[in-house]
DNA sequence: CTGTTAGCGCTTTCAA
DNA sequence: TTGAAAGCGCTAACAG
């Protein structure tokens, strides 16, 4: 194992220069870098990082809490977890990953033995223990997913206008009855922020669009869904237009729209709201995608923000977050069947 | 911060004492580890992961390498990376979750600096450069898939008795000709264990059972997909019966079957290999699930066994690995109907 | 059964 | 412009 001591002999300095010139926070003459450099080069000197870590109490790492819900599972939290390592990586940072399956108990280990600077939860719920944790150990931590109560910043689509979004849209191309498959009921009763927020999306666009939009909420259990997919599809006069914020169980409710003998989009236009991008198998869609990237990238920067308090006061206006507008994407809403 | 050193004087002990008593390496009279023990309870005290990490050499962390296909994903990679960190929570260990979009610096950087102890390896292609690279650095490795090529060890799904299985017992349902949608043909050309091992399984059961089994190669590009299914399934005679290797499409696959005016399973009974398990939108379909559990579980056990060398001289027989054998579940397989 | 002490590799103050 | 040295928190060899 090489180490900065090894890296001073061979480039005849002492061992704080080499660190010096690693961290560029002292002039060093050009003659000396060069020779330091060269001999990191050809030893193929690295830093240890617990050596940095011991030093500065700064690990550059961030834990990622994901949630792990037994006997379900859900893509989009994988998603995040590739997606913010990606985002974190690109502001210095590596991802330490744990799940909820411990409860609480991971985010303390890792808080306390000083495995991480900063927390990333994500699917935090209304009064969320992990966020009790946090924020008694002062441990800081930025969430994905929109939350006023707690005392955190965070970043979310934002749903209410990406329901309206998908709505309008929907509307525009002519339909004059629109299905709204919202989030489960469970996810409602949870108050969860997208659940809420979606269906006020859809209040609004009803009242400006004049389109009679009838919600009907999805259910965890996908032989329910079916049933009141199936009512609410061959309830006359039917609907021509599906808009779907409850994507889980997207597959069965596809069969369940084939089942009613409805063609996609002859007989039934389908649009989805809050679909992973980049998923090849719902292409032909039209559909607002959630900004997982753009989610990332700001959840990464809001918690490495909070690192360091130090930097200025609070400002008073709370915790900084960050909401992002919908955009449409696939191809064009079709129009109503003339049938 | 509270340090050992702070434990060892409210308890009125030397600090190595509070070390032994919480490494256990020693024999500690009963008095004196109750009484560091209440010192350690009443400060709250945590050992500090760099410092044991700087003194032992040993982080207690797996790096996980997740594949990043740029504008394209792939769910299983993100499940895969929650179970690992299950699993490895389960063996004492964290995971530092990182992607290839680095290429194969991110591995280096991470091996080099002493971030983990060993690595667990995603989506290893034929000549995977990160295989070469660890093997290189003498970094300790496991994989996530089949490889008999690399000498590391390995966990897979058995999939030549999963596709065979798949095969066997649709025709046991009583379908006399099915279609088989194996991988895409740039998994085949890449030479992908689970694209070759698939196909062979196919060959295999179609010989065994005397049924007409039609291999459909799928395609990346979800409208190749789209237009081979169809005219696969509208040729005559039709097939009965569609097992799906390449998942990735399914709703894609769906629509497609839909469009082809065929209902599932009245018309085309659908069996699915590999797919996700606790996916609650399939569970309407017979399947053989991916083992994600225990391939986990597996790769995590083969990854920290690999760490270290000393206790055995490594067997002759090369690198050791876990092939799982694949089981039905889901629905009993409809027969084909009369009509 | 317990204490003393050296040192893991690095950063940073203090000194030149 | 550079060097010497202390010390981050912990473990384990050595010494009683």
């Amino acid at each position: 194992m090489t180490t900065i001591k090894d890296v001073a002999e061979r480039a005849g300095v002492a061992p704080s220069t080499v660190s010096y010139v690693l961290s560029g926070s002292r002039k060093i003459s050009e003659d000396t870098r060069r020779a330091v450099q060269a001999a990191i080069d050809e030893l193929g000197y690295h830093p240890r990082a617990s050596a940095r870590t011991l030093r500065s109490a700064r690990t550059r790492v961030l834990a990622l809490a994901a949630p792990r819900v037994p006997g379900a599972y859900r893509a989009i939290d994988g998603r995040f977890a590739i997606d913010v390592t990606d985002a974190a990586r690109g502001h210095g940072y590596d991802v330490l990953l744990m799940t909820d399956s411990d409860g609480v108990g991971g985010l303390r280990r890792v808080a306390c033995s000083g495995l991480a600077d900063a927390a990333v939860l994500m699917a935090v719920e209304d009064r969320d223990p992990r966020v009790e944790v946090l924020g008694e150990l002062g441990f800081p931590a930025a969430l994905l997913g929109r939350d006023d109560h707690a005392q955190l910043p965070w970043t979310d689509l934002d749903w209410d206008a990406a329901v309206a979004l998908a709505v309008r849209e929907t509307a525009a191309a002519g339909h004059r009855r629109i299905l709204f498959l919202s989030s489960a009921e469970h996810e409602v009763a949870a108050r969860r922020g997208y659940a809420l927020h979606g269906l006020d999306g859809a209040r609004r666009a009803t009242a400006e669009t004049g389109a009679e939009v009838r919600v009907v909420p999805s259910h965890r259990d996908p032989d329910v869904l079916a049933r009141r997919l199936r009512e609410a599809l061959t309830a006359r006069p039917a609907p021509t237009a599906l808009v779907v914020q409850h994507l889980i169980l997207l597959p069965r409710l596809l069969d369940a729209v084939a089942t009613a003998g409805l063609r996609v989009p002859d007989d039934l236009t389908v649009v989805l709201v809050g679909s992973l991008p980049d998923e090849l198998g719902i292409r032909h869609l039209p559909r607002i995608d959630l900004p997982v990237a753009e989610m990332s990238t700001a959840v990464a920067r809001l918690a490495i923000d909070a690192i360091d308090p130090g930097s200025d006061a609070r400002p008073p206006s709370g915790p900084p977050h960050h909401l992002i507008q919908p955009r449409m994407a696939g191809p064009a809403i079709a129009p109503p069947s003339l049938g």
